[in-house]
DNA sequence: GGCTTGATGAAGTAGATGCTTAAATACTCC
DNA sequence: GGAGTATTTAAGCATCTACTTCATCAAGCC
């Protein structure tokens, strides 16, 4: 565990990432894809959550697929868990108030 | 755990804080008097700490007593002790570097 | 080679963060 | 109640962060 790798996990957005990561491996483009923010910006959080060693890269063709490396994350694993549970809960707290917004 | 407290151990001041209040309850004085910065810099950061419900505030006539909330900080032992451990490697690995660099 | 697709790099910007100093609040003691 | 001490709040500033758009690079296809 380094410091790189805390801040890496504090944003919601690279926790989002890594998410996704954790569950399939995927190329940046169609990590891109799951997100409403642009290319560029999902390639700067990869370069992050990389140097971060949390997640590995592994070139395929002109794809470079992305997974999340199990031997950083899963010491984080119990963390991250409660985290996306609660990401989770704040999405749907936030649809509803959309909801009732209307 | 929030996002809140992730946000908050992120920051190496904060675990820093976290590090003196986990061992003995202190006051806000006596805790900025450890610290180069000013009293209103640790305020602001017990704030952050509070909110997070990392530390519990005690008022006892004119001090305010923080301690580290076993509670919230507990689920975060394991994370926070290899990240103190980290830090006091890279002070010590810091503070080489300058007695060289004399 | 030249075009297309997949991805990163570079430069710029708005908003967040960490600090500062100065002012305000809360409590105690006389 | 007035003075002194402990601490927070407010306002302002510099730096960092997450994003944008535009430019560039690398690999495969014809």
């Amino acid at each position: 565990m380094n410091h790189q790798a805390l801040a890496a996990i504090a944003s919601d957005r690279r926790r989002e990432i890594l998410r996704l990561l954790w569950q399939t491996e995927r190329s940046a483009g169609d990590l891109a894809s799951e997100f409403e923010i642009s290319w560029p910006a999902i390639s700067q959080h990869l370069g992050i959550l990389k140097v971060a060693g949390l997640v590995r890269e592994r070139r395929d063709g002109r794809h470079r697929l992305y997974t999340a490396n199990p031997e950083t994350v899963g010491p984080l694993k119990a963390v991250l868990t409660s985290m996306w549970e609660a990401d989770l809960d704040r999405l749907a707290s936030h649809a509803e108030a959309e909801e009732r917004g209307k």
